[in-house]
DNA sequence: CACTGTTTGTACAAGGTCCGTCCAGACTTG
DNA sequence: CAAGTCTGGACGGACCTTGTACAAACAGTG
């Protein structure tokens, strides 16, 4: 389940070369990989983490030795040399709470995959139902123990939270139990994303939601996605008018625009952004995702992303590479 | 945690040469920043907040003795391990004359003491006006660093994200700028609302906005307040219904509910939902605070909450002892 | 006004440190 | 067998340190 990967993948992942990745091990302690029986590294997802906060210091002018020192005060020891995904974050004091994982009234496709080590899916609704904390906190520290972000948020969150839903759409759960665990997985994507970091000369792209269109966590589970790729994230939230949009766009010149469409009802609003967007630049990859635009074709501008959002970072990531 | 710099570094920070860095400490002793082994100067942020004030009082027309003997005045030596133990004596060698300590009380005016180990409050507006996350991210680890949450929200981030606010009236933040910014600072408040943790026993608190409103960088810097206090914060988020308030309270039958009302258009959905909340259960303890609710007098069911945030957690958490 | 001394920002040289990169020879993997 | 990885050492350019030097700006004095 933890995946592992080997210097190159991570040279590639966080844009460090094997030399260096190797010096950095060597002088300063960074990270200290698994190792195969024949002594090949194993890195863990922690180890790039702090990889690309190291890289991330170091192309912000500090010296390779100081920035090491901040990187292991920062993110405690972790021993127990595994996959353990660190608390990271500023703050570590009392409860270690995982990385997190999640999106509410998504809007967006759910996998196909069924739970497997993790809580059951109804636990979420039942801590909604209750407004109960301690319940809340406590499934979420499980499930986001329970394997990386990807597979936590497509296998688990995201059928977790569409339970939610229709415990809402019953009335069995209230708008204040849906915002309550809401706001709670909102905190563990912030987390999920600030520990991603962001490798050297990264692409930019901008990911947001269109005008009048709330529903942020599918766009932030995006974002983290993309993060996590090495992508340099430019995250700019629900709501953004269509001229905001679009001088944004002109200054930062992204290699891509991924934009979060979760509602039906925000197609519209969508469709006028992507052709504001397509008009300014029309060299502009567009992307797009989310029930909202899930039935648009060829007419569009804009790539419609398929599936879940983890499968949808994944085909963008991709797309960007060729 | 303490973060350190070099030189060249600081140079940068200060827009002071790294010659006249040196001269500064040899001539006038206000820094005396600490050693590595091989004799590398490393800064702390107080040195870094000292040779600014030096730089403005410099650049106000105040030589350079002066505005050095009125600098190490201002902030004396920082006795624990930090920083700046007088160095071998304000200078004795060669040139080390000083003026009369007159001197001081003439001419040139002291310009304001800004805040010490903090960064310019203008980074964040810098920020946002280049959609630079680098520099965001940069900007915010240091400010998160520099003390206590409740220190950093007051002194800094408050001010800070005021700047932004203008910047964005002036025209000269875009409304993609000012998300961009809002979104970094919300995931930073989720990290430290989850690093709290909550007591057992705790008393529990509603945290969240009225119907229709939005902004809730303020309710969440509450919510993570009160949270250090041990308060057991259920926190509801943004645009809540007044029906979902009112069944959510008889639910919990919190010691409290606090809510958040940033701007005067809010007014009105605030005032409902108190006259609702106390309708529902005039035994509840009601809370609002922010500029929305500044005027409200006593005919309100709810107590006013003033000052800053961290003030009005304060206050609260005390009310609530009572 | 000319002369003299002080202040202060800048410049440079000689020598040490830091750190990204490159390399060689041996082993592992697919 | 080609491609990837291992270890340790070595190289060179960027960076830092100390000390000295110098010119512009200014003040006081005869």
């Amino acid at each position: 389940m933890p995946v592992r990967y080997t210097v190159k993948q991570v040279s590639q992942l966080t844009g460090i070369s094997t030399d260096l990745l190797r010096a950095w091990e060597r002088r300063y302690g960074v990270v200290s990989p698994r190792r195969t029986a024949s002594r090949y590294r194993l890195y863990g997802d922690d180890d790039v983490a702090r990889l690309r906060r190291m890289a991330e210091l170091v192309a912000g002018g500090a010296p390779a030795s100081l920035a090491a020192e901040q990187v292991v005060a920062e993110s405690p020891p972790d021993l127990d040399g595994g996959t353990t995904a660190s608390p990271d974050g500023p703050q570590t004091s009392g409860n270690g709470h995982r990385t997190p994982a999640g999106g509410a009234e998504l809007g967006w496709t759910p996998a196909a995959l069924p739970p497997s080590a993790l809580p059951p899916v109804d636990a979420l609704a039942e801590a909604a139902r209750n407004l109960d904390r301690a319940a809340l906190e406590r499934t979420l520290d499980r499930a986001m123990a329970a394997g990386s972000f990807e597979t936590v948020f497509d296998e688990w969150l995201t059928p977790a939270l569409v339970r939610v839903g229709e415990g809402w759409a019953a009335e069995e759960i209230s708008v204040a139990g849906e915002h309550f665990v809401s706001a709670a997985v909102h905190r563990r994507l912030s987390q999920a994303f600030e520990a991603a970091g962001t490798a050297v000369n990264a692409p930019v792209v901008m990911v947001g939601l269109p005008p009048r269109t709330m529903h942020e966590l599918a766009a932030l589970a995006l974002a983290t996605c993309l993060r996590r790729r090495g992508v340099d994230v430019r995250y700019l939230g629900a709501d953004l008018p269509v001229a905001s949009w679009v001088s944004a766009a002109r200054r930062l010149e992204p290699a891509a625009v991924a934009i979060s469409v979760p509602r039906p009802a925000d197609e519209q609003a969508a469709a006028e952004l992507v052709r504001a967007l397509a008009e300014a630049d029309p060299t502009l990859r567009i992307f797009a995702g989310g029930r909202g635009c899930a039935g648009w074709g060829e007419e569009q501008p804009a790539t419609v992303l398929q599936g879940s959002v983890t499968r949808s970072a994944h085909d963008l990531a991709v797309s960007l590479a060729t």
